[in-house]
DNA sequence: TTTTCCGCTTTGTCCGACAAACGGTCTCAC
DNA sequence: GTGAGACCGTTTGTCGGACAAAGCGGAAAA
């Protein structure tokens, strides 16, 4: 009978006593009470003062974890964690994972962040993150021929450039697709010998850009490095239509997970 | 003594019972042997299965449930879940928050991520995605004048145009900034008048050119949608190197966990 | 056939308990 | 006096058992 009426009402969600737990403390650390380094207190403590069960207060206590907000230092004290993104961002990928997103779909939105990314960079950046650029090509440059370095030091260099920005809502909103797309370039340096040695040639190129503040250079070579990977991807045999493989989010979240 | 070597070894980390409980399951899903809409089963299968106390398996559902990957259906079953991203995006948001980030990075990150996403929308949106601006559109001619609906709807429609690219990981990478961002316009509009035409237009021509796939005119709109709001921040008395204040995170966090 | 009621299942919460790991203190040998 | 080691209280991780409330399904009543 009722389901022939259009339902007025939304379902009313009592929330249980280990969520109450979490929003309390939560909005603690949102308003500003608790500041990261605080510690919370003990698990008797936080269960005197709720004046629930423990078992109530450290399912609250997973809730907080897993949203980041609080660590628990080596098994022991908890504390507010200054935020990080890692846990985060992998969650994400995760999820990008199991929606089955494309390589196509990675490689437009990587072109769309990572030259965005550059472009802020060069507008921002400073003196010590050019160094840590120059430390880093000169790391990558060691590294030609060998795929798994060239990989890492690639992702790197990315994030870097990233942090150039000094953005951080971008530097996070490219995280995610960071971490499913980089790690792919390993299978292509593999397959594709001359990809290093142009990888470590658009590197340079970028670097020099934004020391100049050089921006069309900067987007320019940006944009050739990325197409570069795309080019690589189909010579290495790859459908850049086929979805990313399931085998990278576990790579990317036993990454995250150290 | 030990602390003037330098540290060979990382800390062993002896992974708890109840984190077990939620590899394992992960795993299940992650490698697609659990797929969207599965049922899990009951704690006291899990407690059959895993051979451990209910205490732990309810500990790494939590786990599990914060990561997205599972979904109690009103206090029933548990249940695999299509991933979502509202409860991630709104996580990330909220560390966006604790960071202090500015309104300028919000609008920087904004731009680079509303552009593209339209750039995408003129490539790949089809006749549905259209209608459903259309439809946007017409609502937010009659909404003018009412800023808490204007922002809403405004809200909508940007989450329409990247839905529009067909692109998930851009859709996905541009929602924490998009749900500090547009709560905001509900502000301006209060404050400047012209501010709703002004935004209705605009609108009205960036759908005009993703109909008529023209990019530049796109991008145009698009870029001018969004200085419209820059301008009208600053013209509201906003400071836009002000930290976003964790009123909007509330807000954000509020709005989701609808 | 529809409504109502009853009992089973499952979740949310509680209580009490214990081993292992950790932190701090105290003692003892040097 | 100082350092090493033993000791002890605290805290976490896990366990077993228990109960009320809510949801589900089938039986009984209208």
């Amino acid at each position: 009978m009722s389901d022939t009426i259009a339902d007025r009402f939304d379902r009313i969600r009592v929330p249980s006593a280990y969520e109450m737990v979490a929003e309390a403390i939560e909005a603690e650390i949102v308003s500003g009470r608790l500041r990261p380094g605080d510690e919370i207190g003990t698990e008797a403590a936080l269960v005197r003062q709720f004046g629930v069960n423990r078992s109530t207060v450290r399912e609250g206590i997973r809730v907080l974890e897993q949203g980041g907000l609080v660590r628990r230092e080596a098994g022991r004290k908890l504390y507010v964690c200054e935020p990080r993104y890692d846990a985060l961002s992998s969650r994400i990928s995760r999820a990008l994972v199991l929606q089955d997103v494309t390589f196509r779909e990675l490689f437009d939105a990587a072109l769309i962040l990572e030259v965005g990314a550059v472009e802020g960079a060069v507008a921002h950046a400073d003196a010590e993150v050019i160094a840590a650029l120059e430390a880093n090509q000169s790391r990558i440059e060691q590294a030609i021929g060998n795929p798994v370095l060239l990989s890492e030091i690639d992702t790197e260099f990315h994030a870097l450039v990233a942090h150039a920005s000094r953005n951080r809502v971008l530097e996070l909103a490219r995280e995610p697709a960071a971490l499913l797309f980089f790690p792919s370039s390993e299978m292509i340096c593999r397959r594709v010998p001359e990809g290093g040695p142009r990888m470590v040639e658009a590197h340079r190129r970028i670097i020099d850009a934004i020391k100049a503040r050089d921006l069309e250079l900067a987007r320019l070579w940006m944009r050739r490095h990325l197409v570069d990977w795309r080019k690589g991807f189909v010579r290495a045999g790859r459908e850049i239509d086929a979805p990313v493989e399931r085998i990278f989010a576990r790579y990317a979240l036993s990454r995250s997970a150290l």
